[in-house]
DNA sequence: ACATGACACCCGACCGTTCGGTAGGTTGAT
DNA sequence: ATCAACCTACCGAACGGTCGGGTGTCATGT
């Protein structure tokens, strides 16, 4: 009968983000109850209401809250002034797949294609201060590397969509996968983030070839 | 009062058919309501029941009669011997691009991440059916084209992640940004598609280079 | 030291609406 | 006469959201 968390204090805002960025992005936001949400929580229905006038508040605070310290990690990598412009396209990949494959912010993005019609504001939110940043990060990254001469002169909208494409699409082929009992052999992590960091470096480093045709 | 579709026979269930994928794709699964989908398509929602048993039917004929016309052409290709290696890299690539932004099976894999832990027969079905046989194709060219000698000794599972990856996020991030003004100029697809095919291509036929540290 | 009231937090019960699904009848072609 | 195709009308359950009220905390006036 007395209060559920007094040593807390105002936790348990926090804690209902969690618990609804999880249900979210497992089970879309039109498949997210709130009764549902409430009981996985502990608590009643009208007490989530208190912290969030409606269910469209809740989405929009689980999505604008989730992204802002990934965006801020990547930014501080490219500006790490004590690395080679190849250790810092390293780094930046592994973190890159650290946050799409250990974070719910990565598992987002079909969330977003799922409301982007009902709830525009939310697509337009989540790619100027995710995505629009997130890539504009590494294209930074490249162009500093082709402009010092470390990097071979490659496209760098090319080498964007080649950077994120295999490492969101692992995301979410491992989301689609995840009651397999073979999942970690159909994708293991560790060795395609490897060989996907290697085939990168060698085209960002590679010397000028000759044209094919 | 008369029958709706007298010239078309029973067209209604492919009607049916390719309203309810474009529904479940745009909106979720969940946030896919019979009633409305039997509205967009004109009949009663009781109708639509007369050709389905469930919502689950529906969908799960609406994912499994999908893919499998896309599956054949890229089969079709591998086993086309009138090409070069190259050439058929190229253009299962270009119908890998065709079948993922054109056509709404490249958009079901998000869809099959919402429903996998309510349907576990459906992402089995969607992985074993279309995912594995995708990849084993174009996996199955690179090998094909390293025996040959064609193309330099890569990784075909690195290869295949760097084949589909950009692809799939591509038209994930199409989907996102449908709403957008700019989205074209964003993701222009040609652009991509293009550069993508040359690195690729970069890649697969460079001579062996030393390893760089 | 103590009463007081404002406040944050949470609850059980309920609202109108929409959900997936069903019952039973009508139509039109074979 | 049969039967697939389609209809209107309806069901119980679950949905997002609201209501009035209960409870513990804390600053304040006396």
């Amino acid at each position: 009968m007395t209060k559920n968390d007094p040593a807390q204090g105002s936790s348990r805002r926090a804690d209902i983000l969690s618990h609804a960025t999880e249900a979210f992005v497992s089970r879309g936001y039109a498949g997210t109850s709130m009764a549902d949400l409430a009981r996985a929580i502990g608590i009643q229905k009208a007490s989530l209401y208190h912290h969030f006038p409606s269910k469209e508040t809740l989405f929009v605070a689980c999505v604008t809250e989730g992204y802002e310290g990934a965006v801020r990690r990547l930014e501080v990598i490219r500006t790490d002034g004590a690395t080679t412009d190849s250790e810092r396209i390293r780094a930046a990949m592994e973190e890159i797949y650290r946050i799409n494959l250990t974070t719910p912010v990565g598992r987002m993005a079909p969330l977003i294609a799922e409301v982007a019609a009902t709830i525009p504001e939310i697509a337009q939110a989540f790619h100027s201060g995710f995505i629009a940043r997130h890539y504009a990060t590494v294209t930074g990254m490249i162009e500093d590397g082709i402009t010092r001469g470390s990097f071979a002169r490659v496209d760098p909208l090319g080498m964007q969509h080649l950077i994120f494409g295999p490492v969101i699409t692992l995301a979410l082929s491992r989301e689609m996968t995840a009651s397999f009992p073979d999942r970690d052999a159909l994708y293991p992590v560790d060795r395609i983030r490897e060989t996907h960091i290697d085939l990168i470096m060698r085209l960002l480093t590679e010397r000028e070839l000759s044209d094919g045709s």
